[in-house]
RNA sequence: GGCAGGUUACCCAAGCGGCCAAAGGGAUCUGACUGUAAAUCAGACGGCUCAGCCUUCGGGGGUUCGAAUCCCUCACCUGCCA
């Protein structure tokens, strides 16, 4: 007999606050139950931090129940409130084509097929844009207490702050409307969502039992952050590691997660990846006693990167990273390695290859913003063409250097990498 | 609609006529130490043809030898009043 699947999100680590817990647990005994999540679309891709919901999904299914993905078509539109200040709305077509592209990964992360189990698709959109007005006040508003809403966290932050629109006041009903909506229409009787969507899953908690007399419940993870307090999946620079592959590379995908700290891997890994107990205890073993070797980072990124990317990408950049990170010579890899290694990180060129200086190759590699940035670089000692340091700001590669005729590899700092093709 | 306060670099935040490319903190980057980790220490952190020059302090206009700093005006934000 396997684990039950709340055990299981219990050692994990996910499960951060839940209504009825022992209820929840009878009615998941009872055969398959149906439960969703929403994805609003603020962004034309999801990013890492929302493959927890997520992946808790996927755990439902295979535990033997049916996932909802809900893109938020319509809650996209109004925007979710948040402490640090009025959301810009983003125009209708807009948000149209994210919520779409963001749909299409959805369905990467469940299975689809006509079983009890098998995942459905939603957009709130679809129920929320043929309403009316006084339709949405008298059967929804009427529900819902100014009171206590005035109460929340995020409420009461931004009303001491710069204040709220009511736009994003009213995020809440549409919210814990959509979850009415799929109760009826599917009985699903669960929502997850990260911690900070508590009051919000909750709320179409207590309008169903309003509405429907009925019973539904709510499960939140907690919001993942490193081991600094950072949200995760925020990467170098502030911005978000996301999973189209257009905005963050396979290869930087992995290696963010190579980079990962080792205070914070072995909790990605049970997060992440579907890895079991022992698997993990053996990762925590091999960290503590080789922790040179990195073994839990790069079975994180591995995995993850096969999650998101699929198995095909996933040994492209593993290749990729050995050839850029080992021990050998670069000078020593054969030209398929090399191109395949350059085909997976940012690169650039340099048309006049003779006038090219370094300066001018760390900015076609994209490795800085300008040329003061690269002549800083390399006056701190930062700058390496084939893993040789360059400190002379003026020096030019011969024609010896590019190798097999056409690439440098060009390095700033310890770990960034970018290949510079020279000539036509 | 009235009154008051506010809008400074990626973020927070000082500056209130010259010594301001603009204090301080955070973030970020580089170096040292390491393990493509963390912590720590050091440096950097608008752009360029870089010992010099150019463009920035919500937008526009003005005063002045000189303005982020003073005046006018527009926009937006917040609060109180109507």
């Amino acid at each position: 007999m396997s684990e039950h699947i709340l055990d299981e999100l219990s050692w994990r680590g996910l499960i951060a606050q839940s209504t009825d817990i022992d209820a929840l647990r009878r009615e998941l005994d009872h055969g398959p139950l149906t439960l969703y999540c929403g994805f609003d679309p603020t962004a034309p891709s999801l990013h890492a931090g929302n493959l927890v919901p997520l992946l808790m999904l996927k755990r439902f299914q295979r535990a033997g129940h049916r996932p909802i993905v809900l893109a938020g078509g319509a809650t996209g539109m109004i925007g979710d409130p948040r402490d640090n200040g009025e959301r810009t709305l983003n125009t209708l077509d807009v948000v149209a084509d994210w919520a779409g592209r963001i749909r299409g990964q959805l369905e990467r992360f469940v299975d689809f097929d006509d079983s009890p189990t098998g995942a459905i698709v939603e957009n709130n959109l679809d129920w929320t844009s043929k309403q009316n007005t006084l339709e949405f006040l008298r059967d929804v508003g009427k529900h819902f207490s100014v009171n206590v809403m005035l109460n929340r966290e995020t409420v009461k932050r931004r009303l001491e702050g710069d204040g709220m629109s009511y736009t994003e006041f009213s995020y809440l009903l549409l919210q814990s409307q959509d979850y009415l909506e799929l109760y009826r229409k599917h009985g699903c009787k669960l929502q997850v969502g990260g911690s900070d969507q508590w009051g919000n899953l909750v709320g179409g908690v207590d309008l169903i039992r309003r509405v429907e007399g009925g019973t539904a419940h709510a499960l939140t993870a907690p919001l993942v952050t490193d081991a600094e307090g950072r949200k995760f999946g925020k990467s170098t620079g502030g911005g978000n590691v996301w999973l189209d592959p257009e905005l963050t590379s396979p290869y930087a995908w992995y290696q963010y997660f190579v980079n990962v700290g080792d205070a914070d891997v072995l909790r990605y890994l049970r997060l992440f990846t579907f890895l079991d107990q022992e698997e993990i205890d053996a990762l925590a073993k091999d960290t503590e006693e080789r922790p040179h070797l990195r073994a839990a980072q790069k079975k994180l990124a591995e995995e993850f990167t096969n999650l998101v990317h699929g198995e095909h990408q996933t040994r492209q950049v593993i290749a990729a990273s050995q050839a850029l990170f080992g021990r050998g010579e670069l000078t020593e890899l054969d030209a398929p390695t090399l191109d395949a290694a350059m085909a997976e990180v940012p690169n650039g060129k340099v048309e006049p290859a003779g006038d090219a200086t370094i300066v001018d190759l760390l900015i076609a590699g994209g490795l800085v913003d300008s040329k003061g940035a690269a002549r800083r670089t390399v006056k701190e000692g930062g700058a390496y063409v084939n893993n040789v340091k360059i400190a002379d700001e003026e020096w030019k590669p011969s024609a010896s250097d590019a190798l097999h005729g056409r690439w440098l590899v060009v390095r700033k700092g310890k770990r960034t990498v970018a290949g510079v093709r020279v000539g036509g």
